[in-house]
DNA sequence: AACGTTAGGGAAAACGTTTTCCCAATTCGG
DNA sequence: CCGAATTGGGAAAACGTTTTCCCTAACGTT
């Protein structure tokens, strides 16, 4: 049964340490490589077992730079995010690293500052590492980035849609909808006063957030005051909330209730509040994404909660198979918090 | 002078769009990939101009598995951290990411939740794809971990000194230092009661810090409670900072100021007491690490800045040249803050 | 004029896989 | 019992680089 292959060539075990469990397992390498990548029915069961064990025994793992190389493609997932000092950013790209890894694949995880040039910097690197797929956490719009589209590599955005027109697989919660629920909660608390702070409306999430807002202050008659403030482009959400809240109340409106399209910018504005009325106690507030921190560091703040754990394997079946029928819309909640406790 | 290469040999362009760069600019092969690497001393200014014209043209860049391949290692470098929703480690990744950019090589990033099964695990990919060096951002002991020394591959420590006896590269501040600080400004506070919140000692951070705070105190004769819940294993500091405050309260002790070896402990700690005793003003507190947002969050929270952005250059320099007496132990900085207020 | 040296650059091997093609042996259908 | 189909598995090509080895031409030195 066990016809040793040749291996009279001289040098059995020369480099590719497949070559070292060819050799123990007495088959050739095109075996073990076939037994590595569950080829079946190419080997039978006693052969199998033989080159298992020899794996087992060797430690080996086929060198990813030989299989890309071959097969055209790495095991590389490349995530791209806008921010990864946001929590909710890292919660997110947590989930994608779990159920990258539940199925062979490996996240490169990049931080691109919300910056075209670097986004760009990295979409080439990445296709010069074969990725696999590009997951754009927090998309902006870049050259390359549309010159991708077309591009074999498959593309999937989240949190924000597509900046360049053409939109592809999208995974994140329903904006729009959450905007609404806020603007029902925050009408609800009947306060004397609301504003909305909001980041710019370059990303389709601010956009449908905002939208979302508006529509259902516009559907229930009531009035809401907009502070935006044209912070630097590319500023920190923390500095868009602070910059904000601090012209509101520069320009003496002293809401109640505010509204922020995101927990980043809620704590800056928060912080604002507390540096200009350390006494007074600060308006309520609510704000988008909830992250993890939240619960621990920011007991008043109210938000819309995104569930990070679905974002990765909604990811994963975005790459994999971008036909299913999977949900890609996740299911948001509002947390209310803190009423107007301590 | 134009010397077009045989290239008559049929298909010139065949595969490698290298083949495309050298065909363009009329070179062979080696040529183009000696442009690129910079090799200097072996191609004409005239030569390295029309081939950078062709690469620019082509938008060439090298495809990494091919160089992988024959330089048995890759532009990768790993970086396994313990805990990527600790916005201390995210903005220390941050950092590196930019840093290791500058030289050529990528960051891969990963999260071992601190577990030795899943570090293992990515020690080995990180083998497979022939990392260029592997940092340890926060490392817990594992077997692959030791197998790991003497391997070729670069390993640096970062925050936590190497769990494994023998002890490599490593980056950080130095914690015994840390902590002495961190007593003496509590003790200079003249506190009726101090007490002090440890994460397990299992991380020679944890036990650098609490020694100097141990020794400080020794040192002035000053008296120090402890507490020290057994959380369960790989607990989260949050939960740790918790439990122990739960179970100070519990045991009616009330010290005014509070020591934590991290925020996140502290930031649990907040939480139980905001909890246990809503009216009353939490105790004084300090943690160590100053994450980015306690700014933001915190900002009752003094706290030890560990210079995140110098991590970045530091760990760098730790891996590429391991011998260069650039500075690896970085100097830490205590803020104060919030005295008494809001 | 002869000779050593150097600069410029090409041909080809090597890197570790995967996969196509092929072949031998066995099983199956009649 | 013969031909057809199937199963198990090997040989070798291909993937895109880098790098070694080699060669030629030009140059400088006596």
């Amino acid at each position: 049964m066990s016809k040793v292959p040749a291996s009279g060539n001289g040098k059995f075990s020369g480099g590719g340490s497949i070559n070292a469990v060819a050799a123990r397992a007495g088959v050739s390498i095109a075996t073990v490589s076939r037994v590595v990548n569950g080829i079946a029915k190419k080997a039978s069961p006693a052969t199998v077992e033989r080159v298992r064990e020899a794996i087992a025994a060797l430690d080996y793992r086929p060198t990813s730079a030989g299989r890309a190389l071959r097969q055209k493609t790495s095991r590389l997932v490349a995530v791209l995010a806008a921010n990864l000092a946001n929590p909710a950013m890292a919660a997110i790209a947590a989930s994608a690293e779990m159920a990258l890894r539940d199925h062979g694949l490996v996240m490169v995880l990049c931080d691109t500052h919300d910056q075209p040039e670097l986004q760009d910097e990295y979409l080439r690197e990445m296709l010069a590492q074969q990725a696999r797929a590009i997951v754009m956490l927090g998309a902006v719009d870049s050259p390359r980035l549309r010159e991708l589209q077309g591009s074999g590599t498959p593309l999937v955005f989240v949190n924000r849609r597509n900046p360049a027109g053409i939109d592809g697989p999208f995974v994140g919660i329903d904006n729009l909808r959450a905007g609404e629920d806020v603007a029902r909660w925050a009408l609800g608390c009947k306060p004397a006063g609301i504003a909305l702070i909001h980041a710019p409306l370059s990303s389709s999430a601010t956009r449908d957030r905002v939208t979302g807002i508006r529509n259902a202050f516009a559907a229930a008659g009531a009035p809401l005051e907009t502070a935006l403030v044209l912070s630097p482009a590319g500023a920190d959400h923390l500095h868009i909330g602070f910059d904000a809240a601090k012209k509101l109340l520069a320009d003496g409106r002293q809401p109640d209730l505010v509204i922020c399209t995101s927990d980043l910018i809620a704590f800056g504005a928060a912080r604002a509040w507390r540096e200009a009325l350390p006494q007074q106690p600060p308006p309520r507030m609510i704000g988008f994404d909830d992250s993890p921190m939240n619960a621990w560091l920011a007991p008043t703040l109210s938000s819309i909660r995104i569930p990070y754990e679905a974002f990765g394997p909604a990811i994963v079946s975005a790459i994999l198979d971008p036909e299913s029928p999977s949900p890609r819309i996740l299911t948001h909640q509002l947390i209310e918090r803190g009423g107007a406790a301590d």
